[in-house]
DNA sequence: AACTTGACGAAGC
DNA sequence: GGCTTCGCCAAGT
């Protein structure tokens, strides 16, 4: 069934989510960086909407992800902000005002790893 | 079809 | 560090 089908995820989506779903407990990455490994440079702003796209089902580690100044990307003191803030204080990331030193806990891929991707 | 919104980012003040 | 402006582009109105 070619013609017929509902909503089609675009792959590009498809391949941010796999991307998050790489990134190690006590990690982070940025939106941009995520777009970066997914081919799809200068487009942070689609990291951000695949991550908003998610469903809780797929079980991403939505939480890993912070924008490029190393800060939570959602509205302050909201109730998912502060479950952000919580998970990543589980799994060892420092947190501070809402802000993660990038220097610390940025995820650095490694070559095999992306080898691996399906793209 | 026109205009606005965004889990963004870089640059300039 | 904070605030604006601009580039980006898929979705929503």
């Amino acid at each position: 069934m070619t013609i017929s089908s509902k909503k089609t995820i675009d792959d590009k989506t498809q391949r941010i989510w796999t991307l998050v779903a790489l990134v190690p407990e006590g990690k982070v990455v940025s939106y941009g960086q995520l777009a970066d490994l997914a081919g799809l440079p200068g487009r942070a702003r689609l990291a951000g909407r695949a991550l908003k796209l998610a469903s809780p089902t797929q079980n991403l580690p939505w939480h890993r992800v912070v924008n490029s100044q190393g800060k939570i990307s959602l509205p302050k003191g909201s109730e998912p902000y502060q479950r952000q803030v919580a998970k990543l204080q589980e799994e060892g990331v420092v947190v501070i005002s809402g802000k993660i030193k990038l220097d610390d806990f940025q995820w650095q891929p490694d070559v095999g790893e992306l080898l691996t991707l399906p793209f």
